[in-house]
DNA sequence: TTTTGCAGGCGTCAATCGAG
DNA sequence: CTCGATTGACGCCTGCAAAA
């Protein structure tokens, strides 16, 4: 059986090289439409990028649709619907993330976008968008968060589903988080760490480094699938060139013949 | 029915690129 | 120079079809 596996250890021939084999099919037959455009001297600069790395495939897809028309962007941003699951607004890249002391992630991203993760949900399926509000009181059992600037007792509020309140208290530069139930001051849980200058403990040193390797791994991990997803598309996009080109290559040889015939009739 | 081979997808690591 | 984004490479898993 561990040969069996390891045997399917090896490269993909469709995933790791088949677009390469394409790309000299598409430069190939195009060389034969502008092969005199082609012949130059390749400077070094050039010489240096076509040694180093690819440009990625978003790059190469938008510098080929510029230069034929048909062809398809790869936009910058994708758009909502596309593999957004219902309950998130957005995806923002968080800039502040704190543990709660049930295990709780509670990502503050840019735009005021909460996000709250469960453990041992995955990743981005467990995660809750909240989108902020300055006005209204927060209803029982509300799925959106309502803001509140300040409570009296010097702390902002956040109202999270399930009847609790993430509560930001006002002390000094480093800013604190707990859940609460909105009704009581008494504190469900408990924020374990607030942020990286408050560590000092190797525990908790070592609860930062894992919980940055997570957020690492989940992002890398985003960052494959998106990247799969161009390299397909990329993909899609030569085969569809290599046909065009193929056709346009049939037609301008066919043409040549005719015009051959016509210029050096045969004099039986 | 079980075995085998293949295709395709996923997660992860590491190298590199490119913007600030 | 730093840091986030991108992508090649690798290993693993699963599903499917053909062969035994």
């Amino acid at each position: 059986m561990w040969w069996h596996q390891h045997n399917l250890c090896f490269r993909h021939p469709v995933e790791e090289d088949y677009s390469g084999d394409l790309e000299k099919k598409v430069a190939t037959i195009a060389e034969t439409d502008e092969s005199a455009e082609s012949e130059g001297v390749i400077d070094s600069h050039k010489r240096r990028e076509i040694l180093s790395r690819r440009p990625s495939y978003r790059k190469i897809l938008n510098e080929l649709s510029s230069d034929v028309p048909g062809v398809p962007k790869i936009e910058e941003e994708k758009s909502e619907e596309e593999g957004t699951p219902p309950n998130i607004a957005t995806m923002a890249v968080p800039t502040s993330i704190y543990q709660t002391s049930t295990g709780q992630y509670i990502a503050i991203a840019q735009g005021g976008t909460i996000q709250i993760s469960n453990p041992g949900s995955d990743g981005v399926q467990g995660l809750q968008a909240l989108t902020m509000t300055n006005s209204g009181a927060p209803p029982p059992g509300a799925t959106i968060v309502q803001y509140a600037a300040q409570s009296a007792d010097g702390t902002q509020q956040f109202f999270v589903p399930g009847s609790q309140v993430v509560v930001q208290a006002a002390t000094g530069d480093m800013p604190t988080y707990q859940i609460r139930a909105p009704t009581t001051a008494l504190p469900q849980g408990v924020v374990m760490a607030a942020s990286p200058g408050s560590l000092h403990s190797p525990q908790q040193l070592a609860e930062e480094a894992t919980r940055k390797r997570e957020l690492r791994l989940m992002k890398n991990r985003e960052a494959a699938k998106e990247c799969r997803r161009r390299k397909k598309e990329y993909v899609k996009c030569l085969e569809s060139r290599v046909a065009v080109l193929e056709v346009q290559n049939k037609k301008l040889i066919e043409e040549l013949e005719t015009l051959k015939d016509i210029c050096s009739p045969k004099t039986d």
